[in-house]
DNA sequence: CTCATGTTAGTACCAAGTGCTAATAGCGGG
DNA sequence: CCCGCTATTAGCACTTGGTACTAACATGAG
């Protein structure tokens, strides 16, 4: 014996778990006992044959396809923009966004929403942050909304360079101030922010 | 002859791209038409079996997922920390961490990085970011690992703050540096930073 | 020694196919 | 009316990755 059924069992659940697409004979072989042994541990684990896991995860995706479209590129939605102008974008915490321990949204997330923003509203899509100041004044906690203005409020075409002002707030309150200096990237200039 | 060829092949891909799950022999009910004409007709189309086709939805939606759980817990691994002195950790940047148009990482990433690291050097838990200054020196990009080195540079037990510096480097080279004012959070205070 | 547990082997069967051959239906042209 | 063509249907062997079940065997404990 290896290792006893036990530790065999715990590690199956671990890579099928990390990989669901693997097949009892593949299993069978990286576990060295036979494939009949990996099906009984399944069943004694209640973990269904490689099709049905296939299924499951399928069905998992094509359901919230619809969802996790619009949260790739913008963290937030984008509500409101006007090139070169200002934007709006709001941004609903969830459990999954704040510390466990007192329930506050973590500042990266804060960040996230304005920064995006920031680089929205620039009218190229190429646009990076240089330098930015953050102020979190108030803690955001789930459930709540975030509401962030985005304002460019000085432009330099000629250097590549914009500032642009966030406030986010929540019910009126204002929660958080980020100030970003913007590059706008062209096509020779690709990379070489310094 | 119910309807000529043709438009039932435009149907039978509509209704596949539709619900990837159904049978040849659902469709061969739904046309009318025998199971064999539905497999003649997936060929012309090259369209894969139902089984490939499931596996294809879920081995990109298993891609995904990946995509969308880094901004979950702490950002970048921990490789080192001295409560309350300082702390170093690492983050290899993946291909979804960057822009597509550039392939150039995003800046929350750089920021989330740094941020979790700071509040991770902090002696508790229950600790916030008030205040913060960042720069974002060069660009980073997929396939390269950010190493960064935070430290607490100035310490107020008394009035709860903290200040930490994170510099990030990618091969000894700086690529960003924040500056972060970090509120210490108790027990009664909890929740009222002003 | 016997019994329980764990493991392996083997068989029949299933779903949802592929690949192939062959038969048939329907229609148009000459 | 028969020829040829396309479209359709049928049938069979085979594949993957299993389930369900039975039987054999090994080993260690009581």
């Amino acid at each position: 014996m290896k290792r006893p059924k036990k530790q065999r069992q715990q590690a199956l659940q671990d890579s099928i778990k990390e990989n669901p697409f693997v097949t009892d004979e593949e299993l069978s072989i990286t576990f060295d006992v036979s494939v009949q042994t990996i099906r009984l541990d399944r069943m004694e684990l209640a973990i269904p044959e490689l099709r049905e896991r296939i299924k499951h995860v399928a069905v998992k995706t094509f359901e919230d396809e619809v969802k996790s479209l619009p949260i790739d590129e913008v963290i937030g939605e984008i509500i409101d923009i006007e090139l070169d102008k200002k934007a709006i974008s709001i941004f609903d915490v969830k459990p999954e966004h704040v510390f466990q321990r007192n329930q506050i949204a973590r500042g990266h997330h804060l960040f996230a929403q304005a920064n995006s923003l920031a680089v929205a509203v620039m009218n190229e899509e190429l646009a990076l942050t240089v330098k930015s100041e953050l102020q979190f004044l108030r803690p955001v906690r789930a459930g709540q909304r975030i509401v962030a203005k985005a304002e460019v409020i000085d432009s330099h075409p000629e250097k590549n360079r914009a500032f642009v002002k966030v406030v986010s707030s929540v019910e009126q309150q204002t929660v958080f101030i980020g100030t970003f200096e913007m590059y706008r990237m062209t096509e020779q200039s690709e990379g070489d922010v310094k």
